[in-house]
DNA sequence: CGCCAGGTGCCAA
DNA sequence: TTGGCACATGGC
C-alpha cells in the first residue's frame, strides 16, 4: 500500500482489498450517496468525503494528511491485513466464493452512538428507508457539514440533542416508526452513562453484549452489529434473516435458530467470524440466495 | 389486499 | 429457556 497527499486529495495505490463500492453497499454502513460518477460521496465521525477507485488507485476526496491520521486510517481498517483474512477465510468452497465476490469490503470502524441507533432503527425495517430516516435526523438534530452541488450534509447528533427529540418528531418526519420511543430512550441512558461506552470497550464479547442489550430496540443480533460495525469486534457474529437463510442453506443444511447460528458462526469462524458474516451477507444478499 | 423488511419486547407455557 | 404475536411504515 502506497499513500500519497495532495492538499485534500489522498491518493492510495498497491492496495487491491479495498473498493469503495463493497465497502459501501455490502450493508455496514447507512450515511452514503452513489455518485454519478461511480464514486461515493460518504460522512463518518462528522466529516464528508468522497471515495473512488479508478483502475487500481482509491482517490480519496477531502481527506487531508491530518484526517486520514487522525480519522480515516482507522475508520477503513487500513492497519489490516485483508488478503490474509480472506487467505485464512478461503478453506471451504462456500467461503472461496464470497470472499472473491466481495473482496473489495473492509469493516469500517464507524462511530459508536450513531451506529447504536442506525441498528436500532434497523429492526423489522428495509436498508433504504433506514437510510432515510438516519439522513433526516442528521438534518433535524446535527450540525450543518457543509453543501455540494447534490445536497447539504449534517452530522449525526450527539447523544445530549438526540435525547432532546420528540418521539411525535422522530415519528413524524423520520418515519421510524415504532422505534421513536426506543432511539430516545437510548440516547438517554447513553447521555446520562447509565450505559458506559468507554466501560463497553474494556469487556469481553459476552459482557458488552449483555451491557449493550440494556438499551431499548437492542437485541442480540443489533448489538452483535454494533460491536462488529462501532467497537471493532470482529469476532461477533450478527445473524438476521439473509446470514439465517445463507448459513442454512450452505453450511447447516436444515431450518436452525437463530441463537443456534450465531454460536456455530463464531465457532466454524473464529477469530475471524465477523468478516465471515460480512462477506456471506453481501454475498448472499446480492445474490439473492434462498429467495 | 396481505406479506415482508438487517428484530425486539412482552407475555404465556 | 422457548414460542407466539404486535409493533409503524411503505413497496410490491
Amino acid at each position: 500500500m502506497k499513500i500519497n497527499f495532495d492538499g485534500d486529495l489522498c491518493l492510495i495505490s498497491e492496495l487491491e482489498e479495498f473498493d469503495p463500492r463493497d465497502i459501501f453497499t455490502c450493508g455496514q454502513a447507512f450515511r452514503w450517496y452513489e455518485e454519478a460518477d461511480g464514486s461515493f460521496t460518504f460522512i463518518a465521525h462528522g466529516k464528508v468525503a468522497n471515495a473512488k477507485k479508478v483502475g487500481g488507485e482509491i482517490f480519496l476526496r477531502g481527506v487531508d494528511k491530518a484526517s486520514f491520521d487522525e480519522i480515516f486510517y482507522n475508520y477503513f481498517d487500513l492497519s489490516r491485513d485483508y488478503k490474509l483474512v480472506m487467505e485464512e477465510l478461503a478453506r471451504d468452497e462456500v467461503m472461496k466464493n464470497a470472499t472473491e465476490y466481495g473482496k473489495g469490503i473492509r469493516i469500517l470502524n464507524q462511530d459508536k452512538f450513531e451506529t447504536i441507533i442506525s441498528f436500532i432503527i434497523s429492526a423489522n425495517n428495509q436498508i433504504p428507508r433506514i437510510k432515510n430516516a438516519i439522513e433526516k435526523i442528521s438534518e433535524m438534530y446535527g450540525d450543518y457539514l457543509g453543501e455540494d452541488e447534490n445536497r447539504k450534509y449534517y452530522s449525526f447528533p450527539s447523544a445530549e440533542k438526540l435525547s432532546l427529540a420528540r418521539p411525535e418528531d422522530l415519528r413524524e418526519f423520520a418515519r421510524v416508526g415504532f422505534r421513536d420511543v426506543r432511539i430516545v430512550e437510548t440516547a438517554n441512558l447513553i447521555k446520562d452513562g447509565i450505559v458506559n461506552i468507554d466501560e463497553i470497550d474494556k469487556m469481553d464479547l459476552e459482557d458488552a453484549r449483555c451491557a449493550l442489550q440494556v438499551l431499548p430496540g437492542v437485541g442480540p443480533k443489533v448489538a452483535d452489529c454494533i460491536l462488529l460495525f462501532a467497537f471493532d469486534r470482529k469476532e461477533s457474529f450478527p445473524v438476521d434473516v439473509w446470514i439465517k437463510r445463507v448459513m442454512e442453506e450452505l453450511y447447516l443444511k436444515e431450518v436452525t435458530p437463530k441463537s443456534k447460528i450465531a454460536l456455530r458462526g463464531r465457532e466454524v469462524f473464529g477469530k475471524n467470524a465477523g468478516f465471515a458474516n460480512q462477506y456471506l451477507f453481501y454475498y448472499g444478499r446480492e445474490n439473492k440466495l434462498g429467495k
